[in-house]
DNA sequence: TTTACCGTATCGCTAACCGATACGATCGAA
DNA sequence: TTCGATCGTATCGGTTAGCGATACGGTAAA
């Protein structure tokens, strides 16, 4: 197409239902998750692909209606965007529903327990009871790591149908996040299939060093897997072995007691 | 053509750098805060006061982009707004600090605490550490309620310039939440004076029944309160004179350990 | 079957927005 | 102190992105 300069990268979506006044405003707040610290109009605009003028006008806006604060060093997100996600969690029934379970379990595995959400190539955290005192960061609920390094993403890819699993994979950057993240495909495809022999799977310090996940897909009501159980140990108080028998058959139980039940999706 | 019925109510941002389409776009996610349950494109529409054809578009998008998903029984909010909610969790420094301190005073106290932060008329948990078996939506980060019957609000009240907080009772909408809730002008005022006195705010039973809530402000560098620290027990377990005696002086302890600290603003 | 409402798709018009431009304030380095 | 760089802010005519009226097919209740 002789479009030399096309504006927008022909936006994945050339519908025409889709506006790219509502993308560019989204590109605008997501700039932080590249960029986690106060930042200029400038950088802002940068970060969304846009131009001065453009991104003056967005950030004016988000600043008035909340999404977006003055801090001393720049913009930061506003506390709108805290709202939003309370929306989508008192709305979530699995949430609902894992939120007892998840304080059953904690109690009995006095570990950090969580719920993930599975977001296609990532998962997200959704509900976290932590035990001591974490890297802070990685404690909080909408933290999101991708799906193929950490336990409860592989143990939903086993509940997967193989092709879809398979899709996931390759779509997803492989880049680790620790030395021992494994990223070479075929591995992670046995990983899978030991997850799904086991029905659970376990990750060691393959997200954080120092730290063993282990974590069972739950279901929706027509088998797909829509979420994951995880419980989190150090790896100077657990070895690998007891820490399976141990910890499995309660985050199985936990992940069981949830699936089935709701229409999830 | 006489442009007799405006479009949008002459936008309170009359300025031409405030920008309707992002403000639509931000309603239509908002509707879910009126109507928590799955919504149709034409419920949504008719929420953030938009034709079908807006409201189709800006649906498409935000869909397109994962700021709405849908269920079996219409559109929910997406996965992305929790990833919005974690960039400004993780870039907020009094957010940070105040977790190892939560989870001490979460020790002493055996309670719930809270921390929430002062947004004009509301205030919004921002860190949770649970308890008992609650009701679900009133534990989640992101709620928000009236700063002016909650404890932390009244406490962050207490440390303003009277001017301000006045101000700030009189925009406030005071439909009350229990048939306990003050919301008279001339008992708050004298609430906020006692909460000025005591370096400690109470609320009995004024957002949930049954319920006893505490807290201190934590202010900024410069004094202005920014933040509370809540502690929340069971009337059935606690008189008001004991739950006074015991942890006011740790909630107290707890908040002004983060003032003074950072910018926060 | 009828009715109502759903999601979806089309298309010409136009005003909302674009983006180039300019101005004053602030801050560090020279 | 004087630059130069970069910040936030403000202005304005041109045009394109988006508006909104309209239409179509599917589904579910009456």
């Amino acid at each position: 197409m002789s479009t030399a300069q096309a504006r927008e990268p022909a936006s994945p979506e050339s519908n025409p239902l889709f506006l790219q006044s509502v993308a560019r405003t989204l590109r605008v707040l997501e700039a932080f998750t590249q960029l986690p610290r106060p930042l200029s109009i400038a950088e802002l605009s940068a970060a969304a692909g846009l131009d001065k003028s453009a991104g003056q006008r967005i950030v004016h806006t988000l600043q008035a209606l909340g999404y977006l604060e003055r801090s001393s060093a720049g913009l930061v997100p506003g506390k709108k965007v805290l709202y939003r996600a309370f929306d989508y969690l008192r709305m979530n029934a699995l949430v609902e529903s894992a939120t007892p379970v998840l304080h059953e379990l904690r109690k009995s595995v006095k570990e950090r327990v969580d719920l993930s959400l599975l977001d296609s190539t990532n998962i997200v955290y959704a509900v976290r009871l932590q035990s001591k005192r974490e890297n802070f960061p990685a404690t909080l609920v909408g933290r999101r790591i991708p799906t193929f390094c950490s336990s409860g993403g592989r143990a939903m890819l086993a509940a997967l149908p193989e092709e879809e699993a398979m899709q996931i994979l390759q779509q997803s950057d492989r880049r680790p996040l620790t030395p021992k993240t494994i990223t070479e495909i075929p591995a992670l495809v046995d990983k899978i299939r030991e997850a799904r022999r086991d029905g659970y799977a376990l990750a060691l310090e393959e997200s954080a060093l120092g730290e063993i996940v282990l974590a069972a897909a739950v279901l929706d009501i027509h088998g797909r897997p829509v979420a994951a159980i995880h419980a989190a140990g150090s790896l100077s108080e657990w070895k690998e072995e007891t820490f399976r028998r141990r910890i499995s058959p309660l985050v199985m139980e936990a992940a069981r007691a949830l699936s089935h039940t709701y229409k999830h999706g």
